[in-house]
DNA sequence: ATCCTAGGTTCGTTCACTGAACCAAGATGT
DNA sequence: ACATCTTGGTTCAGTGAACGAACCTAGGAT
C-alpha cells in the first residue's frame, strides 16, 4: 500500500500481502482476472476505474507476478493480463471475503460457484460438499445468482451472465 | 471504501465487503482486534496508525457492527472496543491472506496457530489436521514463529510474544 | 497546583484518486 | 489518400484522504 508510509513496522504476513493488494481497486482487479477477463478495456468498463489507476494497478500486480502480460496478437501489437499461480491463490481469500459480504451485507446471492464435475455448490471453503475435496479453480463454474442485474449495460458483464469455468477467458460479444 | 465514488457499480459481495474493510488500516485494525488488543492506545502503539484515523476506523467498524464498543470502567470513564461475531467471521479471510503473504513473500514463519485443545497446527482453512474439524476462534491458540522480533520496543507487540488464545484480551505490562 | 493517562479533535501538508482530455500505433472504411 | 475506429495507454488540474504534530478534555495521582 503506498500511501506515504508502508505497513513495514507491522511483523504480520498479513501486513505483507496488504501492500501488494491492500489498495483501492486491487482486489477487484483480481477478482476479474480469476473471473476470467484479461484485457484493459474490459478491466476498464466493468470496474469503472479511471484509467490511469488500472494502468497502475496492472503494472503493480504484474511486476509482484500476480499477472502476466503476455501478447495475444502481433499485428496491431495487443496485450492481455492472464492471472498466475500467484493470482490464483488468492481465490481462498477472496472467496471467503465474497462470503462474508454476502452474509452480512447483502440480501440476495449474486453468484454461486459449483464444482463443474458433479454440478454441486461449493462449501465455505471452495470444498465439494458431495466430493469432500477441494475444487481446484480451474474446476470451478460460476453461475448467476437470482440477485443479478439479467441486463447490464456493458459488455463484460453481459458475458459474466453465462456460466463458466473460472479463468477461462470471457467472450465479450460486440452489439 | 471512501474515495469519492464507491464500488456501487459493481454487483458484487466482495464489492460490498471490500466498502466496509477495504480502506487503509481497516483490515489490520481488525486482525489486532481478533488478536485480543482492545483499547485506542494499545490500536496506536501497535499499528503506528495516525490518531485521526483511527478513531475514524474504530467509528465505522462500530456502525458497522464489526467492533463493539463497551464502558470497562466509569472512574475515569474509559472504553474498550470488543469484536462482535460478525468481526469473528473475517477470520478465515485474514487467515487465507496471511497465508498468502506468507507463501508468497516472507521468508520465515511469523506466527504460528494451533488446536488449543490438542496443539495441532492449523491447516489452510483453519481445521486442525488431528481432529478434522473447524477450529473456532476461542479455541485457536496463537504461539510467535521463529521470524518474530524477540524483543520489540511498544507493548503491544511485547505481550503478543506470549502464547495466548484468540480473542483474550492482551496483557500489556507497564515498564 | 501540577502532572499524568486515556481517548480523542484540529489543522496544515502531502499524496493518491478522479475524470476528462489527449496521444499513438495499427486496422479499417471510402 | 484520408479520416475514423480500436486498443491501450499518458497527462493534468482538482479533490479528498492520509499523515503527523499539536492541542484538548476529563478524571486521577503527586
Amino acid at each position: 500500500m503506498a500511501l506515504g508510509k508502508d505497513y513495514a513496522t507491522q511483523e504480520c504476513s498479513i501486513a505483507r500481502a496488504l501492500e501488494i493488494v491492500g489498495e483501492r481497486w486491487t482486489l477487484l482487479v483480481v477478482r476479474d482476472a480469476l473471473y476470467g477477463v484479461r484485457r484493459y478495456n474490459d478491466f476498464l468498463v466493468h470496474l469503472g476505474i479511471p484509467r490511469a489507476v488500472l494502468a497502475a494497478r496492472l503494472q503493480l500486480l504484474t511486476t509482484e507476478g500476480i499477472l502476466e502480460k503476455r501478447r495475444y496478437q502481433e499485428s496491431p501489437p495487443r496485450d492481455e493480463y492472464v492471472v498466475t499461480d500467484r493470482g490464483i491463490a488468492l481465490w481462498p481469500t477472496l472467496r471467503s471475503l465474497g462470503l462474508w459480504g454476502r452474509e452480512h451485507f447483502s440480501e440476495t446471492q449474486l453468484r454461486a460457484f459449483r464444482h463443474a464435475a458433479c454440478g454441486t455448490e461449493l462449501g465455505p471453503y471452495g470444498e465439494c460438499p458431495a466430493c469432500g475435496t477441494v475444487v481446484p479453480l480451474p474446476d470451478v463454474e460460476m453461475v448467476p445468482g437470482p440477485g443479478l442485474d439479467p441486463d447490464p449495460t456493458n459488455p463484460v458483464s453481459r458475458a459474466l451472465l453465462k456460466p463458466k469455468r473460472m479463468l477461462e477467458p470471457i467472450e465479450t460479444v460486440p452489439v
